[in-house]
DNA sequence: AAATGTGTCAACCGCGCGCTC
DNA sequence: CGAGCGCGCGGTTGACACATT
């Protein structure tokens, strides 16, 4: 950070805009200000007030600290539950997420989630609550279709894109029906079936050895590790889609009863017979970009149609380092199972091999949904990256549909009963508001969308059992 | 007590979008 | 149609406090 003197200062003009912290002095001349004039044109705000400080600045120094009604003090266990379930099913939205919580700016939250993240991958926990994991399978399994998969998104939304479709299914007719095989897997594949993956994956393993469904990244003898889908490797950032994933670098398997880890590969695993996952990323080291501009290294990917993973712990350090790990690893999976049945299918009826050379090419050129953004966009002349979109079709136009949708329906996917009403008298959990400027939320404020929790949401979110708040704190190795 | 690690907070930066001209 | 501008969003960084070794 910038020193308060002015280090680093820009100029505008002649005016050096000052950077750093702000002052109290700074503070009234804006809070002043926008008494005056109003929000808005904070260009102006420089220009008029005398302040040295940047509109971008000013905006940002009165949004974070200087508006009223902000909150302040830690987060409350039903404010920590809003995030959570908005992160599961918008990602990254820290805006869209603060208007859903009066009072708290998307830099709070931002900071929070980070921080927990952080402080949970740490701990070997998977970034969202079991509970919340089933949930969001059994909703997205009732879910039309709605394609639409952000650099940020939740899981929530990868789901929703592998089961819906992808440009490939749109484009390329020939492909329609292998991919829709992938589709009905994803489509039809209950919560509990991917929760139940490991038995699922060594039923497939005793029948065929060879099915590709057991290639790397998902399996080992163990069962199945879905430590490198995006699924459980939750929280994709990025604009440049960069994926909120552990590619990981060593092969140091984790000790699952241990928080104090030192490795940093793993994410979620499910396949432990806890059911617990390990996930021990590090924030630093979790957004891996993949380049837009070229796929292969993030498909290739010859083991995946090459055969079974020889599987067991040693196999881990070539899954972390080999595959993606991303959503395209299980689309792979599940299409490479269909079509093996296909082609057993269509030996059985004397049709043409349904991995013909050219489809196998396309599989690995382009593939499916995820995976195939290059090609799409140089199909449909429209730049994916630069809407920050990939698996879109043309006929669910953008992210930004959706999340307005999403804005519509946020409370709906909270599952929440009712906007309730906070009475004036309600204690927002121990935080103290200790900010100079802020205030708590007048009683005319009267409607909030934090929700007074059912008895059994309090079991799981009350302070002692909130998902964070009783983390331990990470020790010093 | 010093060094180191971690958490928290605040602020900056780059990018993209929408509007206006 | 494109440039310029204002603005908002999300990612990142730095400072500081605190905890641990």
């Amino acid at each position: 950070m910038v020193s308060q003197g002015g280090r680093g200062g820009e100029g505008v003009g002649h005016m050096v805009l000052k950077k750093g912290p702000w002052t109290a002095a700074e503070d009234t001349v804006l809070l002043e200000y926008v008494k005056r004039q109003g929000e808005g044109n904070w260009n102006a705000v420089q220009k008029n007030s005398g302040l040295q400080r940047c509109g971008k600045s000013c905006r940002l120094r009165w949004a974070n600290h200087l508006r009223p009604f902000l909150k302040k003090g830690p987060f409350t266990p039903d404010e920590e539950k809003t995030i959570i379930d908005l992160h599961s099913k918008i990602g990254n939205k820290w805006a869209r997420m603060a208007a859903q919580l009066p009072g708290r700016t998307d830099n709070e939250i931002k900071n929070y989630w980070n921080t927990r993240l952080k402080r949970r991958q740490r701990a070997g926990l998977p970034v969202y609550p079991m509970d919340l994991l089933q949930q969001q399978y059994s909703h997205q399994h009732q879910q039309p279709p709605n394609i639409s998969v952000s650099p940020s998104s939740s899981f929530a939304s990868i789901i929703s894109a592998a089961a819906a479709s992808s440009p490939s299914i749109s484009h390329q007719n020939h492909h329609r029906r292998q991919n829709q095989n992938s589709v009905n897997f994803m489509k039809n594949c209950t919560p509990l079936d991917l929760l139940n993956y490991p038995s699922y994956c060594n039923n497939m393993n005793g029948t065929n050895s060879n099915i590709p469904f057991l290639s790397r990244g998902l399996i080992n003898n163990h069962g199945l590790s879905l430590r490198n889908s995006p699924l459980f490797n939750q929280s994709f950032t990025g604009k440049s889609l960069s994926f909120d994933v552990n590619l990981g670098h060593n092969s140091t398997r984790p000790d699952p009863l241990s928080a104090s880890t030192t490795n940093t590969t793993t994410s979620f695993d499910l396949m432990r017979s806890s059911g617990m996952g390990t996930n021990n990323n590090e924030l630093s080291s979790i957004q891996n970009t993949i380049q837009t501009s070229n796929n292969s290294g993030y498909m290739e990917s010859d083991d995946v149609m090459g055969g079974a993973s020889s599987g067991g712990d040693e196999e881990y350090g070539k899954i972390a380092g080999g595959t993606s790990g991303l959503l395209g690893d299980l689309l792979q999976e599940s299409q490479a199972i269909k079509r093996c049945e296909d082609s057993e299918d269509k030996d059985a009826n004397g049709e043409e091999d349904g991995l013909s050379k050219d489809a196998f090419e396309d599989f690995k050129s382009c593939n499916i949904g995820l995976m195939s953004y290059p090609k799409q966009e140089a199909q449909s002349g429209v730049s994916m990256s630069d809407h920050s979109n990939i698996g879109m079709n043309h006929e669910q136009s953008g992210v930004e549909e959706e999340m307005n949708i999403m804005d519509d329906d946020l409370l709906r996917l909270l599952d929440y009963p009712s906007p309730v009403c906070i009475p004036d008298w309600h204690d927002f959990g121990s935080s103290t508001n200790t900010s100079n400027y802020s205030s708590r939320e007048p009683s005319n404020v009267t409607t909030t969308y934090l929700c007074n929790t059912t008895k059994d949401e309090d079991v799981d979110w009350e302070e002692d059992n909130c998902c964070w708040n009783n983390m331990p704190r990470v020790l010093n190795s």
